[in-house]
DNA sequence: GGATTGACGTCTG
DNA sequence: GCAGACGCCAATC
């Protein structure tokens, strides 16, 4: 447990997202200074093996929910999110940038 | 041990 | 403004 590794960091920055809010690969990746998204994104597949890792909260920078097909059901994501007060339309967050969350707040 | 893939992002054409 | 190619770094085959 505990292995300091990114994506052990990915896994912690991706539970402090707030509720109702959505965070993006790139800030993630920015933030941890993993130097390329693709990293974060490749952690967050391993994070349903992991504890409760609200990986339904962080999209790619268009606001789309590419990740849903990585989902034990391509709507689930939609739906959690939905469910957290995310206005979610054809599989894009409406308001992205009104609700994205940058883990350098950590608020 | 080498080659390919991967929940993306940024640059150049 | 849109489309295509490259780059990131690690894991898996």
């Amino acid at each position: 447990m505990s292995k300091n590794n990114y994506y052990q960091q990915v896994y912690d920055v991706t539970k402090k997202i707030p509720l109702g809010r959505i965070s993006t690969y790139g800030a993630i990746a920015n933030y941890l200074e993993l130097g390329s998204a693709r990293m974060v994104g490749w952690a967050l597949n391993k994070s349903f093996s992991e504890n409760g890792v609200p990986a339904h909260r962080v999209v790619n920078r268009k606001g789309e929910l590419s990740g849903r097909i990585h989902f034990p059901s391509p709507t689930m994501m939609q739906e959690l999110l939905e469910n957290e007060g995310i206005h979610v339309e054809n599989h894009k967050v409406q308001f992205f940038k009104d609700i994205f969350w940058d883990p350098a707040e950590e608020l």
